[in-house]
DNA sequence: CCAAAAGTGTTCATAATACACCCATGC
DNA sequence: GCATGGGTGTATTATGAACACTTTTGG
Protein backbone atom coordinates (compact mmCIF):
# COMPACT_ATOMS: atom_id res chain seq x y z
CA UNK A 1 0.00 0.00 0.00
CA UNK A 2 1.55 3.40 -0.86
CA UNK A 3 1.41 6.29 0.86
CA UNK A 4 0.17 9.11 -1.01
CA UNK A 5 0.68 12.63 0.33
CA UNK A 6 -1.49 15.54 -0.43
CA UNK A 7 -0.53 18.00 -1.97
CA UNK A 8 -2.78 20.83 -0.98
CA UNK A 9 -5.70 20.92 1.28
CA UNK A 10 -7.58 21.56 -1.90
CA UNK A 11 -6.68 18.18 -3.18
CA UNK A 12 -7.65 16.11 0.02
CA UNK A 13 -10.81 17.82 -0.23
CA UNK A 14 -11.35 17.12 -3.94
CA UNK A 15 -9.95 13.17 -3.12
CA UNK A 16 -12.07 12.31 -0.39
CA UNK A 17 -15.19 13.74 -2.00
CA UNK A 18 -14.33 11.74 -5.31
CA UNK A 19 -17.04 9.79 -6.77
CA UNK A 20 -15.75 6.18 -7.59
CA UNK A 21 -18.94 5.11 -9.31
CA UNK A 22 -18.31 7.40 -12.33
CA UNK A 23 -17.32 4.61 -14.35
CA UNK A 24 -18.66 1.26 -14.68
CA UNK A 25 -16.32 -1.25 -13.33
CA UNK A 26 -14.99 -4.56 -14.61
CA UNK A 27 -14.44 -8.23 -12.17
CA UNK A 28 -11.39 -8.02 -12.20
CA UNK A 29 -9.67 -12.19 -11.76
CA UNK A 30 -6.10 -13.22 -11.08
CA UNK A 31 -6.14 -17.17 -13.22
CA UNK A 32 -2.92 -19.13 -12.98
CA UNK A 33 -1.34 -21.53 -15.82
CA UNK A 34 0.40 -24.27 -12.40
CA UNK A 35 3.22 -26.14 -14.61
CA UNK A 36 4.70 -28.89 -13.16
CA UNK A 37 7.06 -31.75 -14.25
CA UNK A 38 5.62 -35.64 -14.42
CA UNK A 39 7.83 -38.45 -13.17
CA UNK A 40 8.37 -38.82 -17.02
CA UNK A 41 10.02 -35.69 -17.43
CA UNK A 42 7.00 -34.36 -18.74
CA UNK A 43 5.19 -31.48 -18.71
CA UNK A 44 2.29 -30.99 -16.70
CA UNK A 45 -0.89 -28.59 -16.11
CA UNK A 46 -3.00 -28.18 -13.21
CA UNK A 47 -6.73 -28.01 -14.27
CA UNK A 48 -9.82 -27.62 -12.38
CA UNK A 49 -13.19 -28.76 -13.74
CA UNK A 50 -15.77 -26.39 -13.05
CA UNK A 51 -18.59 -26.84 -10.88
CA UNK A 52 -20.60 -24.16 -11.99
CA UNK A 53 -21.66 -22.60 -14.49
CA UNK A 54 -20.69 -20.69 -17.16
CA UNK A 55 -18.89 -23.91 -18.89
CA UNK A 56 -19.91 -26.49 -16.32
CA UNK A 57 -18.22 -29.01 -16.67
CA UNK A 58 -15.48 -27.84 -18.50
CA UNK A 59 -11.52 -27.91 -17.44
CA UNK A 60 -10.29 -24.65 -16.80
CA UNK A 61 -7.11 -23.17 -15.06
CA UNK A 62 -7.72 -22.06 -11.63
CA UNK A 63 -8.21 -18.35 -10.60
CA UNK A 64 -10.60 -15.94 -8.55
CA UNK A 65 -11.57 -12.51 -8.28
CA UNK A 66 -9.77 -10.37 -6.98
CA UNK A 67 -10.62 -8.82 -3.31
CA UNK A 68 -10.43 -5.32 -4.90
CA UNK A 69 -9.28 -2.71 -1.93
CA UNK A 70 -7.50 -5.57 0.41
CA UNK A 71 -5.34 -6.81 -1.79
CA UNK A 72 -2.72 -6.11 -5.43
CA UNK A 73 -3.40 -8.18 -8.15
CA UNK A 74 -0.67 -10.41 -7.44
CA UNK A 75 -1.38 -10.91 -4.00
CA UNK A 76 -4.46 -12.54 -5.63
CA UNK A 77 -2.36 -14.73 -7.20
CA UNK A 78 -0.59 -15.75 -4.52
CA UNK A 79 -3.42 -16.56 -2.24
CA UNK A 80 -5.12 -18.53 -5.67
CA UNK A 81 -2.36 -20.41 -6.11
CA UNK A 82 -1.70 -21.09 -2.20
CA UNK A 83 -5.53 -22.12 -2.21
CA UNK A 84 -4.85 -24.85 -5.06
CA UNK A 85 -2.26 -26.18 -4.52
CA UNK A 86 -0.56 -25.61 -1.04
CA UNK A 87 2.29 -23.99 -2.18
CA UNK A 88 3.87 -20.23 -1.16
CA UNK A 89 7.31 -18.84 -2.59
CA UNK A 90 7.08 -20.84 -6.14
CA UNK A 91 8.00 -19.22 -9.22
CA UNK A 92 4.82 -16.68 -10.29
CA UNK A 93 5.20 -14.18 -12.85
CA UNK A 94 2.55 -12.28 -14.20
CA UNK A 95 1.68 -13.30 -17.84
CA UNK A 96 -1.01 -11.62 -19.98
CA UNK A 97 -4.01 -9.14 -19.08
CA UNK A 98 -6.98 -10.99 -21.14
CA UNK A 99 -10.16 -8.14 -21.47
CA UNK A 100 -12.12 -9.11 -24.47
CA UNK A 101 -15.77 -8.34 -23.92
CA UNK A 102 -17.66 -11.76 -23.88
CA UNK A 103 -15.10 -13.32 -22.89
CA UNK A 104 -17.00 -14.17 -19.90
CA UNK A 105 -21.14 -14.92 -20.43
CA UNK A 106 -22.01 -13.17 -16.90
CA UNK A 107 -20.72 -9.98 -17.03
CA UNK A 108 -17.47 -8.09 -18.05
CA UNK A 109 -14.57 -10.03 -16.24
CA UNK A 110 -10.95 -9.30 -17.26
CA UNK A 111 -8.61 -11.39 -16.17
CA UNK A 112 -4.69 -10.97 -15.30
CA UNK A 113 -3.22 -14.66 -16.14
CA UNK A 114 0.49 -15.53 -14.51
CA UNK A 115 2.44 -18.32 -14.87
CA UNK A 116 3.42 -20.76 -12.02
CA UNK A 117 6.16 -23.60 -11.87
CA UNK A 118 6.10 -25.67 -9.35
CA UNK A 119 8.25 -28.53 -8.02
CA UNK A 120 6.36 -31.79 -8.14
CA UNK A 121 6.95 -33.23 -4.65
CA UNK A 122 5.72 -29.65 -2.90
CA UNK A 123 2.35 -29.73 -5.25
CA UNK A 124 -0.92 -30.64 -2.97
CA UNK A 125 -3.34 -30.83 -5.71
CA UNK A 126 -6.29 -30.58 -3.67
CA UNK A 127 -9.87 -29.35 -4.39
CA UNK A 128 -10.92 -25.60 -4.11
CA UNK A 129 -13.04 -23.99 -1.91
CA UNK A 130 -15.47 -25.12 -4.52
CA UNK A 131 -14.95 -28.47 -3.90
CA UNK A 132 -14.20 -28.26 -7.58
CA UNK A 133 -12.19 -31.46 -9.18
CA UNK A 134 -8.93 -30.57 -9.79
CA UNK A 135 -6.23 -32.61 -12.14
CA UNK A 136 -2.59 -32.53 -13.71
CA UNK A 137 -2.84 -33.22 -17.21
CA UNK A 138 0.27 -34.29 -19.51
CA UNK A 139 0.49 -31.39 -22.34
CA UNK A 140 1.56 -31.79 -25.80
CA UNK A 141 1.42 -28.62 -27.66
CA UNK A 142 2.36 -29.14 -31.91
CA UNK A 143 1.41 -27.20 -34.82
CA UNK A 144 -2.01 -29.03 -34.03
CA UNK A 145 -2.75 -27.20 -30.62
CA UNK A 146 -2.71 -28.58 -27.39
CA UNK A 147 -3.80 -31.96 -26.18
CA UNK A 148 -4.25 -32.70 -22.66
CA UNK A 149 -4.01 -36.00 -21.50
CA UNK A 150 -3.28 -38.42 -18.47
CA UNK A 151 -4.62 -42.21 -17.28
CA UNK A 152 -8.01 -41.53 -17.55
CA UNK A 153 -8.96 -38.77 -19.92
CA UNK A 154 -7.78 -36.94 -23.03
CA UNK A 155 -9.28 -34.17 -24.46
CA UNK A 156 -8.27 -30.95 -27.34
CA UNK A 157 -7.41 -27.47 -26.27
CA UNK A 158 -11.09 -26.26 -27.70
CA UNK A 159 -12.73 -28.35 -25.20
CA UNK A 160 -11.38 -25.96 -22.59
CA UNK A 161 -13.57 -23.27 -20.63
CA UNK A 162 -13.53 -19.55 -21.30
CA UNK A 163 -10.22 -18.43 -23.51
CA UNK A 164 -8.35 -20.60 -21.53
CA UNK A 165 -6.64 -22.19 -24.64
CA UNK A 166 -5.12 -18.89 -25.71
CA UNK A 167 -3.88 -18.24 -22.03
CA UNK A 168 -2.23 -22.05 -21.79
CA UNK A 169 -1.00 -20.75 -25.30
CA UNK A 170 0.73 -18.19 -24.11
CA UNK A 171 1.59 -19.78 -21.35
CA UNK A 172 3.47 -22.45 -22.92
CA UNK A 173 5.38 -20.16 -25.88
CA UNK A 174 6.37 -17.85 -22.89
CA UNK A 175 8.32 -20.64 -20.97
CA UNK A 176 9.54 -22.02 -23.83
CA UNK A 177 10.96 -18.55 -25.21
CA UNK A 178 12.10 -17.43 -21.68
CA UNK A 179 14.10 -20.76 -20.92
CA UNK A 180 17.12 -19.95 -22.91
CA UNK A 181 17.78 -16.73 -21.26
CA UNK A 182 16.12 -16.73 -17.37
CA UNK A 183 17.29 -18.91 -14.78
CA UNK A 184 13.54 -20.11 -14.81
CA UNK A 185 14.29 -24.12 -15.06
CA UNK A 186 15.56 -24.19 -11.60
CA UNK A 187 12.43 -23.24 -10.10
CA UNK A 188 11.34 -26.86 -11.22
CA UNK A 189 14.05 -28.68 -9.32
CA UNK A 190 12.87 -31.29 -6.86
CA UNK A 191 15.70 -29.98 -4.40
CA UNK A 192 17.53 -26.74 -5.40
CA UNK A 193 20.54 -27.64 -3.36
CA UNK A 194 21.24 -31.18 -4.51
CA UNK A 195 20.68 -31.53 -8.30
CA UNK A 196 22.47 -33.26 -11.19
CA UNK A 197 22.92 -31.67 -14.63
CA UNK A 198 21.07 -34.17 -16.05
CA UNK A 199 18.31 -33.37 -13.74
CA UNK A 200 18.25 -29.98 -14.90
CA UNK A 201 18.35 -31.08 -18.51
CA UNK A 202 15.20 -32.66 -18.50
CA UNK A 203 13.48 -29.47 -17.01
CA UNK A 204 14.68 -28.16 -20.00
CA UNK A 205 13.59 -30.93 -22.44
CA UNK A 206 10.13 -30.77 -21.39
CA UNK A 207 9.98 -27.20 -21.53
CA UNK A 208 11.31 -26.86 -24.81
CA UNK A 209 9.71 -30.22 -26.10
CA UNK A 210 12.85 -31.71 -27.71
CA UNK A 211 15.62 -33.46 -26.62
CA UNK A 212 19.05 -32.01 -25.79
CA UNK A 213 22.89 -33.30 -26.20
CA UNK A 214 24.42 -33.85 -22.65
CA UNK A 215 27.94 -33.05 -23.29
CA UNK A 216 26.86 -29.28 -24.71
CA UNK A 217 24.19 -29.25 -22.01
CA UNK A 218 27.05 -29.76 -19.11
CA UNK A 219 29.64 -27.37 -20.98
CA UNK A 220 26.54 -24.49 -21.36
CA UNK A 221 25.81 -25.09 -17.98
CA UNK A 222 29.54 -24.90 -16.45
CA UNK A 223 30.20 -21.78 -18.53
CA UNK A 224 26.90 -19.94 -17.75
CA UNK A 225 26.32 -20.79 -14.12
CA UNK A 226 29.42 -22.93 -12.29
CA UNK A 227 31.91 -20.93 -13.87
CA UNK A 228 30.25 -17.42 -13.13
CA UNK A 229 29.13 -18.28 -8.86
CA UNK A 230 25.72 -18.32 -9.55
CA UNK A 231 26.25 -22.44 -8.32
CA UNK A 232 28.20 -24.68 -7.06
CA UNK A 233 29.56 -28.22 -6.44
CA UNK A 234 27.76 -30.00 -3.62
CA UNK A 235 28.66 -33.51 -3.09
CA UNK A 236 27.87 -36.21 -5.79
CA UNK A 237 25.27 -38.86 -5.79
CA UNK A 238 26.23 -42.23 -4.00
CA UNK A 239 23.72 -44.22 -5.35
CA UNK A 240 22.60 -45.38 -8.89
CA UNK A 241 23.34 -47.15 -11.79
CA UNK A 242 26.20 -45.81 -14.00
CA UNK A 243 29.28 -43.35 -12.73
CA UNK A 244 27.95 -41.15 -9.63
CA UNK A 245 27.18 -37.74 -11.11
CA UNK A 246 28.34 -34.56 -9.24
CA UNK A 247 25.39 -32.76 -7.31
CA UNK A 248 25.01 -28.58 -7.72
CA UNK A 249 23.30 -26.05 -5.98
CA UNK A 250 22.03 -23.34 -6.40
CA UNK B 1 -17.31 -9.98 -28.99
CA UNK B 2 -17.22 -13.69 -28.52
CA UNK B 3 -21.19 -15.83 -28.74
CA UNK B 4 -21.03 -17.59 -26.06
CA UNK B 5 -23.82 -20.60 -26.58
CA UNK B 6 -25.58 -21.98 -23.61
CA UNK B 7 -24.84 -25.71 -22.62
CA UNK B 8 -28.20 -25.87 -21.25
CA UNK B 9 -31.44 -24.09 -20.24
CA UNK B 10 -30.44 -24.43 -16.71
CA UNK B 11 -27.27 -22.63 -17.52
CA UNK B 12 -29.24 -19.52 -18.97
CA UNK B 13 -32.04 -19.23 -16.68
CA UNK B 14 -28.64 -19.23 -13.97
CA UNK B 15 -26.35 -16.51 -15.91
CA UNK B 16 -29.44 -14.46 -16.95
CA UNK B 17 -30.12 -13.81 -13.16
CA UNK B 18 -25.96 -13.72 -12.11
CA UNK B 19 -25.91 -11.35 -9.58
CA UNK B 20 -22.83 -9.54 -11.35
CA UNK B 21 -22.17 -7.23 -8.25
CA UNK B 22 -20.62 -9.88 -5.56
CA UNK B 23 -17.27 -8.75 -5.79
CA UNK B 24 -16.03 -5.29 -5.39
CA UNK B 25 -15.05 -4.00 -8.75
CA UNK B 26 -11.85 -2.11 -9.34
CA UNK B 27 -11.21 1.29 -11.88
CA UNK B 28 -9.29 -0.12 -15.01
CA UNK B 29 -7.54 2.04 -17.03
CA UNK B 30 -5.34 1.86 -20.91
CA UNK B 31 -2.26 3.60 -20.09
CA UNK B 32 0.32 4.28 -23.14
CA UNK B 33 4.09 4.69 -23.14
CA UNK B 34 4.34 6.35 -26.33
CA UNK B 35 7.82 6.35 -28.12
CA UNK B 36 8.85 7.76 -30.81
CA UNK B 37 12.40 9.46 -32.90
CA UNK B 38 13.55 13.23 -31.94
CA UNK B 39 15.09 14.62 -35.16
CA UNK B 40 18.37 13.63 -33.55
CA UNK B 41 17.76 10.48 -33.54
CA UNK B 42 17.12 10.21 -29.93
CA UNK B 43 14.18 8.42 -28.41
CA UNK B 44 11.61 10.54 -27.04
CA UNK B 45 8.24 9.89 -25.11
CA UNK B 46 5.00 11.82 -24.95
CA UNK B 47 3.91 13.09 -21.44
CA UNK B 48 1.03 14.95 -20.43
CA UNK B 49 0.98 17.44 -17.81
CA UNK B 50 -2.00 16.68 -15.02
CA UNK B 51 -4.91 19.24 -14.88
CA UNK B 52 -6.80 17.51 -12.39
CA UNK B 53 -6.33 16.16 -8.79
CA UNK B 54 -4.54 13.84 -7.73
CA UNK B 55 -0.68 14.25 -8.56
CA UNK B 56 -1.82 17.79 -10.46
CA UNK B 57 0.51 19.45 -12.56
CA UNK B 58 2.54 16.55 -12.54
CA UNK B 59 3.74 14.70 -15.89
CA UNK B 60 2.08 11.21 -16.55
CA UNK B 61 2.00 8.90 -19.13
CA UNK B 62 -1.54 8.89 -21.61
CA UNK B 63 -4.34 6.60 -20.44
CA UNK B 64 -8.23 6.30 -19.37
CA UNK B 65 -10.65 4.17 -17.95
CA UNK B 66 -11.73 1.29 -20.04
CA UNK B 67 -15.50 1.35 -21.42
CA UNK B 68 -16.58 -1.22 -19.85
CA UNK B 69 -19.15 -3.77 -21.63
CA UNK B 70 -18.09 -1.34 -24.98
CA UNK B 71 -14.78 -2.25 -25.96
CA UNK B 72 -12.18 -4.77 -24.91
CA UNK B 73 -8.82 -2.90 -22.89
CA UNK B 74 -6.71 -3.17 -26.38
CA UNK B 75 -9.45 -1.14 -27.88
CA UNK B 76 -9.59 1.14 -24.93
CA UNK B 77 -5.76 1.82 -25.70
CA UNK B 78 -6.10 2.23 -29.56
CA UNK B 79 -8.73 4.79 -28.42
CA UNK B 80 -6.45 6.38 -25.85
CA UNK B 81 -3.74 6.67 -28.23
CA UNK B 82 -6.06 7.63 -31.24
CA UNK B 83 -7.10 11.19 -29.13
CA UNK B 84 -3.67 11.78 -27.75
CA UNK B 85 -1.56 11.68 -30.90
CA UNK B 86 -4.12 11.45 -33.77
CA UNK B 87 -2.26 7.77 -35.09
CA UNK B 88 -4.27 4.52 -36.20
CA UNK B 89 -2.67 1.10 -36.79
CA UNK B 90 0.81 1.47 -35.31
CA UNK B 91 2.96 -0.95 -32.81
CA UNK B 92 0.67 -0.97 -29.69
CA UNK B 93 1.24 -3.84 -27.46
CA UNK B 94 0.37 -4.49 -23.95
CA UNK B 95 3.02 -4.38 -21.51
CA UNK B 96 2.20 -5.22 -17.96
CA UNK B 97 -0.57 -5.13 -15.47
CA UNK B 98 -0.42 -2.59 -12.31
CA UNK B 99 -2.42 -3.51 -9.28
CA UNK B 100 -0.84 -2.56 -6.49
CA UNK B 101 -3.85 -0.94 -4.07
CA UNK B 102 -2.93 2.78 -3.00
CA UNK B 103 -1.39 3.54 -6.59
CA UNK B 104 -4.21 5.72 -7.14
CA UNK B 105 -5.35 7.33 -4.05
CA UNK B 106 -8.78 7.94 -5.58
CA UNK B 107 -9.96 4.50 -5.12
CA UNK B 108 -8.44 0.89 -6.64
CA UNK B 109 -7.25 1.59 -10.21
CA UNK B 110 -5.64 -1.07 -11.76
CA UNK B 111 -3.67 -0.10 -15.05
CA UNK B 112 -2.95 -2.33 -18.03
CA UNK B 113 -0.32 -0.41 -19.63
CA UNK B 114 0.87 -0.52 -23.57
CA UNK B 115 3.51 0.65 -25.12
CA UNK B 116 3.31 2.26 -28.38
CA UNK B 117 6.05 2.84 -31.40
CA UNK B 118 5.14 5.82 -33.42
CA UNK B 119 6.79 7.68 -36.53
CA UNK B 120 7.49 11.30 -36.14
CA UNK B 121 5.20 13.05 -38.25
CA UNK B 122 2.38 10.64 -38.08
CA UNK B 123 2.16 12.33 -34.55
CA UNK B 124 -0.02 14.97 -33.78
CA UNK B 125 0.79 16.03 -30.00
CA UNK B 126 -2.18 17.08 -29.44
CA UNK B 127 -4.52 18.35 -25.83
CA UNK B 128 -6.71 15.44 -24.78
CA UNK B 129 -10.35 16.38 -23.68
CA UNK B 130 -9.51 18.02 -20.80
CA UNK B 131 -7.28 20.52 -22.33
CA UNK B 132 -4.29 19.00 -20.90
CA UNK B 133 -0.50 19.85 -21.72
CA UNK B 134 0.96 17.28 -23.66
CA UNK B 135 4.59 17.04 -24.45
CA UNK B 136 8.04 15.16 -25.84
CA UNK B 137 10.10 14.47 -23.61
CA UNK B 138 14.02 12.91 -24.68
CA UNK B 139 14.73 10.53 -21.93
CA UNK B 140 17.89 9.62 -21.05
CA UNK B 141 18.12 6.25 -18.66
CA UNK B 142 21.03 4.85 -17.03
CA UNK B 143 22.24 3.41 -13.84
CA UNK B 144 20.58 6.77 -12.17
CA UNK B 145 17.47 6.04 -13.42
CA UNK B 146 15.15 7.81 -16.42
CA UNK B 147 15.80 12.13 -16.99
CA UNK B 148 13.11 13.65 -19.06
CA UNK B 149 14.20 17.07 -20.67
CA UNK B 150 13.43 19.04 -24.21
CA UNK B 151 13.86 22.72 -24.73
CA UNK B 152 11.91 24.43 -21.76
CA UNK B 153 12.35 21.36 -19.26
CA UNK B 154 14.01 19.02 -17.49
CA UNK B 155 13.13 16.48 -14.42
CA UNK B 156 14.11 13.10 -12.86
CA UNK B 157 11.84 9.89 -12.88
CA UNK B 158 10.23 10.61 -8.89
CA UNK B 159 8.77 13.69 -10.15
CA UNK B 160 6.45 11.37 -12.38
CA UNK B 161 2.53 10.92 -11.26
CA UNK B 162 1.56 7.51 -9.99
CA UNK B 163 3.77 4.93 -10.30
CA UNK B 164 4.66 6.00 -13.88
CA UNK B 165 7.93 5.76 -13.44
CA UNK B 166 7.85 2.00 -12.96
CA UNK B 167 5.60 1.76 -15.77
CA UNK B 168 8.14 3.83 -18.48
CA UNK B 169 10.91 2.07 -16.49
CA UNK B 170 9.37 -1.48 -17.48
CA UNK B 171 8.32 -0.06 -21.12
CA UNK B 172 12.45 1.03 -22.14
CA UNK B 173 13.44 -2.47 -20.91
CA UNK B 174 10.86 -4.12 -22.63
CA UNK B 175 11.76 -2.77 -26.07
CA UNK B 176 15.67 -2.48 -25.42
CA UNK B 177 15.30 -6.63 -24.82
CA UNK B 178 12.84 -7.53 -28.29
CA UNK B 179 14.79 -5.20 -30.60
CA UNK B 180 17.27 -7.67 -31.43
CA UNK B 181 14.80 -10.52 -32.08
CA UNK B 182 11.96 -8.54 -33.15
CA UNK B 183 10.51 -6.09 -35.64
CA UNK B 184 10.00 -3.76 -33.33
CA UNK B 185 12.67 -1.35 -34.95
CA UNK B 186 10.51 -1.17 -38.51
CA UNK B 187 7.49 0.57 -36.45
CA UNK B 188 9.43 3.50 -35.93
CA UNK B 189 10.39 4.21 -39.61
CA UNK B 190 9.38 7.35 -41.30
CA UNK B 191 8.43 5.60 -44.80
CA UNK B 192 8.47 1.47 -44.56
CA UNK B 193 8.94 1.65 -48.16
CA UNK B 194 11.56 4.07 -48.37
CA UNK B 195 14.32 3.76 -45.77
CA UNK B 196 18.26 3.36 -45.51
CA UNK B 197 19.81 0.66 -43.84
CA UNK B 198 21.29 3.77 -41.88
CA UNK B 199 18.25 5.45 -41.09
CA UNK B 200 17.27 1.86 -39.54
CA UNK B 201 20.57 1.88 -37.42
CA UNK B 202 19.93 4.97 -36.25
CA UNK B 203 16.57 3.74 -34.48
CA UNK B 204 18.34 0.56 -32.91
CA UNK B 205 20.92 2.96 -31.40
CA UNK B 206 17.95 5.22 -30.02
CA UNK B 207 16.70 2.43 -28.30
CA UNK B 208 19.51 0.30 -27.19
CA UNK B 209 21.12 3.59 -26.23
CA UNK B 210 24.57 2.61 -27.85
CA UNK B 211 26.33 2.96 -30.73
CA UNK B 212 26.66 0.71 -33.20
CA UNK B 213 28.80 -0.82 -36.28
CA UNK B 214 27.22 0.01 -39.66
CA UNK B 215 29.23 -2.27 -41.66
CA UNK B 216 28.50 -5.20 -39.34
CA UNK B 217 24.73 -4.03 -38.74
CA UNK B 218 24.46 -3.91 -42.78
CA UNK B 219 25.78 -7.79 -42.56
CA UNK B 220 23.39 -8.54 -39.95
CA UNK B 221 20.09 -6.72 -42.33
CA UNK B 222 21.35 -8.45 -45.43
CA UNK B 223 21.14 -11.82 -43.82
CA UNK B 224 17.90 -11.99 -41.57
CA UNK B 225 16.31 -9.58 -43.22
CA UNK B 226 16.97 -8.81 -47.40
CA UNK B 227 18.10 -12.58 -47.80
CA UNK B 228 14.67 -14.02 -46.27
CA UNK B 229 12.58 -11.96 -48.45
CA UNK B 230 11.33 -10.11 -45.15
CA UNK B 231 12.38 -6.81 -47.01
CA UNK B 232 13.37 -5.77 -50.78
CA UNK B 233 15.27 -3.54 -52.40
CA UNK B 234 13.22 0.09 -53.62
CA UNK B 235 15.78 2.16 -55.71
CA UNK B 236 18.47 4.66 -54.16
CA UNK B 237 18.52 8.03 -52.45
CA UNK B 238 19.12 11.07 -55.16
CA UNK B 239 20.24 13.32 -53.30
CA UNK B 240 22.30 14.30 -50.22
CA UNK B 241 25.76 14.26 -49.46
CA UNK B 242 27.99 11.62 -49.64
CA UNK B 243 27.32 8.17 -52.07
CA UNK B 244 23.71 7.75 -52.25
CA UNK B 245 22.27 5.08 -50.35
CA UNK B 246 20.01 2.12 -51.40
CA UNK B 247 16.43 2.51 -49.84
CA UNK B 248 14.84 -0.55 -49.31
CA UNK B 249 10.84 -1.38 -48.39
CA UNK B 250 9.12 -3.77 -45.83
C1' DC C 1 32.95 -58.41 -18.32
C1' DC C 2 29.13 -55.54 -19.73
C1' DA C 3 25.45 -52.19 -19.59
C1' DA C 4 24.34 -47.65 -18.04
C1' DA C 5 25.00 -43.11 -16.95
C1' DA C 6 28.52 -39.33 -16.21
C1' DG C 7 31.96 -36.73 -18.04
C1' DT C 8 35.85 -35.11 -21.60
C1' DG C 9 37.56 -33.64 -25.96
C1' DT C 10 37.42 -32.53 -31.04
C1' DT C 11 35.54 -30.85 -35.19
C1' DC C 12 32.81 -27.91 -37.99
C1' DA C 13 29.57 -24.20 -39.06
C1' DT C 14 27.75 -19.97 -37.84
C1' DA C 15 27.65 -15.54 -35.70
C1' DA C 16 29.49 -11.37 -33.20
C1' DT C 17 33.15 -7.90 -33.15
C1' DA C 18 36.68 -4.93 -34.71
C1' DC C 19 38.57 -2.83 -38.25
C1' DA C 20 40.93 -1.50 -42.92
C1' DC C 21 39.74 0.06 -47.14
C1' DC C 22 37.16 1.33 -51.50
C1' DC C 23 33.14 3.99 -53.87
C1' DA C 24 30.11 7.71 -55.38
C1' DT C 25 28.45 12.09 -54.56
C1' DG C 26 28.33 17.51 -53.55
C1' DC C 27 30.89 21.44 -53.19
C1' DG D 1 40.44 17.16 -54.74
C1' DC D 2 38.55 16.31 -50.54
C1' DA D 3 35.08 15.75 -47.11
C1' DT D 4 31.02 12.91 -46.39
C1' DG D 5 28.44 9.12 -45.96
C1' DG D 6 27.62 4.35 -48.35
C1' DG D 7 29.41 -0.02 -49.07
C1' DT D 8 32.84 -4.28 -49.24
C1' DG D 9 36.12 -7.44 -47.35
C1' DT D 10 38.90 -9.75 -43.81
C1' DA D 11 40.75 -11.41 -39.46
C1' DT D 12 39.59 -12.79 -34.72
C1' DT D 13 36.95 -14.68 -31.42
C1' DA D 14 32.80 -16.73 -29.41
C1' DT D 15 29.03 -19.74 -29.74
C1' DG D 16 26.18 -23.85 -31.10
C1' DA D 17 25.67 -28.41 -32.74
C1' DA D 18 27.30 -33.12 -33.79
C1' DC D 19 29.61 -36.80 -32.09
C1' DA D 20 33.65 -39.97 -30.73
C1' DC D 21 35.53 -41.45 -26.74
C1' DT D 22 36.73 -42.29 -21.70
C1' DT D 23 35.39 -43.03 -16.72
C1' DT D 24 32.99 -45.05 -12.88
C1' DT D 25 29.54 -47.43 -11.05
C1' DG D 26 26.10 -51.87 -10.35
C1' DG D 27 25.16 -56.37 -11.56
Amino acid sequence: MNDYIYESEEEMNFLKSYDASKYERPSVTADIVIFTLGDAGNLQVLLIKRGGFPYKGRWAIPGGFVNVGKESVDEAAARELKEETGVENVYLKQLYTFGEPGRDPRTTVISVAYTALVPKGELKVQAGDDAQEARLFNIRYDVNGIIFYNDELSFTEDKLAFDHRDIIRMAITRIRNRIDYEDDAFSLLKNKHRFTISELKVIYEAIKNEKLDLPNFRKAFLRDYVAKGKVHESGETSIGKGKPAKLYSI
